[in-house]
Parts: C-alpha cells; structure tokens; sequence
DNA sequence: TTATGATTATGACAGCGGTCATAGCACATC
DNA sequence: GATGTGCTATGACCGCTGTCATAATCATAA
C-alpha cells in the first residue's frame, strides 16, 4: 500500500487518500497529512494554496486514477478474460485487505462524496469525474470482450455501484461475504453480456 | 421528509440521521441536533448520556428499521409483485428526493460506516446491524415472490449494495442517470431468480 | 403543600484543527 | 558575493465543538 514516494507533494496527497480512507473528511487532519507523509508541515501551505479542501479534492482525483490504472492492470493479469473475472479481480482487492489487514479502509471517493457532496461543489465534481474516471476503462474493457458499446457502459456503472455498496457493508460487517456475494450473483449477468460475434447470440438485452 | 413528532428525543434522533445524510458524522454537531429538532440543547445529555456516539448510533439504529420498514410498504403498493419492481421502488424513493429538492443527501448508515467504521466500534456494529435490519425483509419479499432462500439472502445483498454505491455516484453527479442505469440492469437478474413451481407464479409472501 | 424525580437552562472549559504571518534556509543564476 | 526564488519552520490566532457542572423549573404523587 505504500507507492509513488515521487517526491514530498505526492506523498501528501496519498497520505490524505489513505486519512481519507479510515475516517472520512474529517479525519484529514493537515497537520496529520503532513506527518504520516514524512514531509514538512510548511509545505502544506505551499503545495496547496487551497488548504484542506484542495487536499481533499486532489486525493480524490488521484484515487480515480489508481482505480483505473488497476483495471488495465488486471486486464492484463485475467488468464481468462471475462466481464465476471475482472470483477472478481476489481473485488479481491479489497477482500484481499481485509483478510491480511484485518480491518477494511473505504473507498477514498465515497468517503469524500459522503461527507462534502453538499458542502464543497468542488469536491463533488473531482468524485463525479473520479468515478468517471474509473468507469471509464472497465466500459473499455468490457467492449474490448465483446460488450456492446452502451450496454458496456451501463455494467461499468452497475459494477462500480455494487462494489462500493459492498464495500460498505463489509467494512460495517468488518467481513468480506458482502463482497464475495456480490461477485458471485453479478457472474452470470456481466458474462451474459458478451455477444458472440457470428455465433448464436445469448440473449439480447433491450430495454 | 418530517415526520414522527413522538417527543423531543426522537426528533433529535431523526434531526441526527439527516444530518448524517448531509455530511457525514462531522457534520452533527450536538447543538445543531438540538436546534434542528426544535429540542432544548439541555435535554441532549439527558436523553443521550453516551454523547455525540450514542446519538450517531441510534440515528444509524432509526435508519435501518425505517429502511427495513418502507420494504413492506413499497410491497403493498406494488401492483405487480416481482424482484425487479421492488428494487425500482426502492431507488425511486432517492431518484425522487434528487428531482424533488435538486440536490440528493445520502444514507446515514453508509455515511456513518465511512466515517466511523474504525474509529468506533459501537457505531461499525450498529451500522451492520441496520444492514441486516435493511436486508432481511427485502430477502423474505423475494422468498414470497418465489426466490429460493439461499439466493433471496444473496441478491438482497446485491440490491442493497447496488443502491448504495448508485446513491453515492448519484450524488457525486447530481444526476439520477446511475441509480436508473442500475435498477434497468438488474432487472433481468432478480426476475430470472423467481422459481417458477408448477405453472403461474404468484406466490405467498413472507410475513 | 411538599417532596421527588424528570426535564431544561446556561455558562464555562478544554481541546482540536485550519489558517495565516513571518521568518529562516538552500541553491541556482548572474 | 549578490539576488531572487523555491521550499521549510514555527508559533500564534480563532472559531468551533463536545462535554461537564450546576442550578432552575416542572410535574406528579404523597
């Protein structure tokens, strides 16, 4: 879990992902951002003229970066490229944390969504464009397996959404069945969705 | 959105899960609590000697029945009983709430989870157990409507974690466009799971 | 009325946390 | 060496917030 040391700016912003992660907004102390990055306190108000809110805001965008830069990553590491199996990959991230952890960190985003949707306009764009941001290339991915285009879109959207509620009720369930659960009954429905090209179709999926 | 005036103490009860809703545990503030039920701020260490958590926990508490409650009621009022239906129901109460005021605040539970989880024990188990609360009259309704148990369990978990991670894109975008991809998507699934015993399905519900 | 327990009123306190002001340091360029 | 510019250091301020102490009020039963 510890990454990118690329110097002391990067490494504030990821610590306040992480402050982020465990306690939400209000956990994002600058002082503390600035000790659990090992860098200096002054630089706060240098790196981020905008204070904590900029903080916040730029920890978010880096988090929907990492989540889709994941995606190609386990794209790449599927032995058996299937809709479900990049799921299965997307959610063993987390399952994986918790069993070697013992606790479950949320999701940077939803955290920040949950506690400033209302109160920092620009922290809600940074997470409507973060999770775009990470939806984006599973859309992709999902294409590139055979999805239609627009339906590709909407399981991306449907994919993201189940996971983060299933995060939720793990980390309250402080267990990953929610998790796991989630994975197994979306199978079927992400695989249905590829369509064999000159093949008998599965099914078709209308609105 | 107002509702049950039974005294002082539940009105700062639900005053605390809206806050909740809005930002998160940071954004309940004791004295808002008691400003915002029209309940004399000296009654807050009266009722809740346990402080700002107990106030927290029984705003998580409140949600969960009131989540778990609005289940039968969705399901009285459906006029054709099917997985898919209920689960539209369920997310148009926030779809509305979002075209209705402009804006969408978000669940108290999840907003607690996020916040609390591992900062306080007592509010990550009451979290999970509004959770349970939530999910098990959705599972018994899909068990009436002719889901096998073992698989009404899991999709309730789905439907529950899909609305959840669709309420959060939502508000981060401001738009309903994920909360009615995901019911859409879904649909398919939950009424593929209905087993139909001999004929027409139209079975008994729960209790 | 009086007593007793439930509620409300209020002020103070202590801690925290974001922000700002101001100064010090390092280093490159001229 | 002078000078400017990126970075760091530090302390103070101020507003907010949860909590507590203490007392006043009220209701009800004896």
């Amino acid at each position: 879990m510890v990454v990118a040391d690329r110097g002391p700016r990067q490494r504030m912003v990821f610590s306040a992902a992480q402050l982020l992660r465990r306690g939400g907004v209000a956990a994002v102390g600058m002082r503390e951002v600035a000790v659990q990055a090992r860098a200096p306190r002054g630089s706060l108000q240098h790196y981020f003229p905008g204070g904590k809110e900029q903080v916040v805001n730029e920890a978010v965008a880096w988090a929907g970066q990492y989540a889709a830069g994941q995606v190609s990553r386990f794209l790449a590491a599927l032995s058996e490229p299937a809709p479900s199996a990049l799921f299965a990959a997307m959610a063993r991230q987390w399952t994986d944390e918790l069993s070697a952890t013992g606790v479950l960190a949320g999701c940077p985003v939803a955290a920040a969504t949950a506690d400033s949707a209302q109160t920092a306009e620009s922290t809600r764009t940074n997470a409507a464009e973060a999770f775009a941001c990470w939806r984006r290339p599973v859309a992709e991915t999902l294409t590139g397996m055979g999805v239609p285009p627009e339906r590709a879109s909407a399981l991306a959207t449907l994919m993201v959404s189940a996971l983060e509620g299933a995060i939720l009720i793990a980390r309250a369930e402080r267990s990953s069945t929610a998790l796991t659960t989630v994975v197994r009954e979306l199978a079927p429905l992400l695989d249905g969705a590829v369509e064999r090209t000159r093949g008998v179709s599965k099914r078709r999926y209308g609105r």
